[in-house]
DNA sequence: TCTGGGGTCCTAGGACCC
DNA sequence: TCTGGGGTCCTAGGACCC
């Protein structure tokens, strides 16, 4: 039940990515553009200019079949202190519109505009401010929805690009919906829009014609969302939050896909304690302590596991990481089989480490502190300048980069 | 065409407890 | 020998998003 009406805004920065290199270098101005890595690297197209999704380049897509479609584009390498840049950059001029934002992803933030009619006029009028003091202020286009919830306006800043605004009228959000592929509905990917489509529901005006129940039947929780969000509604999981409410990290990982598949133990241990010092880093900077390590292991076949420990009492430590990283990775390794990717995913968050007995908690704390100073180094000189003897063993240990071409997660501010 | 990295949320089954 | 019901924690996998 709406007691209010509320006036959300989404903005969403036109090919960000694309458009940040462009500042930085002119000349790839209106041409053919991927950016992520080189057009025969392993990896996938971070983002693509309007030019080259003409050819039919799209991001996900794997960097060679986007050098297949256009030949003639430029492959760029991501610049994720770039992005961050500009992010913090378009979040200043959003913060000076509404004190309720919410950066949903390093590209797109939702506003709480409402009752601030009075400083900023109508929605259309304030939107069309916003739209023009971005451009000045960070020389780059965006795109804004203006609805009711934030389905409506994320799904209108969709349709309003590029650089364009638009406004769904308060009481026509069905209507507006209507007509839209199911696909168009945040949360219904691939396999969904399949299952819809063979029950027949093509558009989002079809769900409409089935009991919320029916639904329910076929989908579960999610099916019951679809049949509110069918209407326009915030309804169930993360679009339900108020904007600018502060949620906590669930989760911290790192991965990496080696440019050649190894079955060498000795590279694939010394990956994991690289992969263990960066999300003991994140957990520290983050006063996080996590109680679950997670692994995961994906064979040169693209088959995948992922292998999980809860331990008794959490921990930020890199050593303790590690230790159980490897401990997972040594008990369900194939041994020899081919490693494509690993990775190390921390969870079940604590604010507090439960200490144990006060001279364990003595010496953790040493160790915390040994680690924070190798944290202030990194700073200073890069991710490879330090590491723990175990890290340093044998000679494949390699400098993992930072991901060219990854996202942060969802964070409040930048 | 050969498929990144960092996240969130959901489901389902088993263990364990009352 | 035929076997409850609910709650919580843990693990594995998968859909989805940018």
């Amino acid at each position: 039940m709406v007691l209010f009406l509320r006036t959300i805004f989404h903005v969403d920065m036109d090919a960000f990515f694309v458009s940040v290199e462009e500042l930085f270098d002119p000349e790839l101005k209106g041409k053919a553009v991927v950016v992520g890595g080189q057009r025969n690297e392993r990896g996938v197209v971070s983002a693509a200019s309007y030019e080259a999704r003409k050819f039919g380049v799209h991001s996900a897509m794997p960097l060679r079949t986007a050098a297949k479609l256009c030949p003639r584009a430029i492959f760029v390498d991501g610049h994720p202190e770039r992005y961050r840049e500009y992010s913090e950059r378009a979040y200043r001029v959003l913060s000076s519109f509404s004190p309720l934002v919410e950066m949903a992803s390093i590209d797109e933030a939702y506003l709480d505009m409402t009752g601030t009619e009075r400083l900023h006029g109508p929605p259309l009028r304030a939107a069309h401010n916003l739209h023009q003091r971005m451009k000045s202020d960070t020389r780059l286009n965006c795109s804004i929805g203006i609805g009711s919830s934030r389905l409506i306006a994320k799904v209108s800043s969709a349709k309003a690009k590029p650089n364009g605004v638009l406004w769904v009228v308060p009481g026509q959000e069905a209507r507006f919906l209507a007509p839209l592929d199911v696909r168009d509905i945040p949360g219904v990917g691939k396999v969904t829009e399949q299952n819809l489509h063979a029950l027949g529901i093509q558009r989002v005006g079809d769900l409409g014609r089935f009991e919320d129940s029916f639904l329910e039947q076929h989908f579960g929780k999610w099916g019951l969302a679809l049949a509110g969000k069918a209407r326009g509604e915030d309804a169930g999981g993360w679009f339900d939050n108020e904007v600018g409410a502060d949620i906590d990290a669930k989760s911290i990982s790192h991965e990496h896909t080696y440019n050649q598949d190894t079955g060498n133990a000795e590279q694939l241990e010394s990956t994991l304690m690289r992969l263990s010092e960066m999300v003991g880093r994140r957990l520290r900077e983050s006063g996080l302590h996590a109680r679950t390590i997670q692994l995961k292991l994906r064979y040169k076949d693209f088959t995948t596991i992922t292998r999980a420990h809860t331990l008794p009492a959490p921990t930020q430590l890199d050593t303790e990481i590690f230790e159980q990283a490897r401990a997972l990775f040594r008990k369900n390794w194939r041994k020899g089989g081919e490693v494509r990717l690993l990775g190390v995913h921390a969870s079940s968050f604590e604010r507090q480490p439960d200490q144990g007995d006060l001279l364990e908690g003595a010496r953790r704390e040493r160790w915390k502190q040994a680690l924070s100073a190798a944290d202030r180094l990194r700073d200073k000189f890069g991710e490879s300048s330090v590491a723990l003897a175990s890290g340093m063993k044998g000679s494949f240990r390699e400098r993992i980069h930072e991901n060219p071409a990854g996202l942060p997660g969802k964070t409040r501010k930048p």
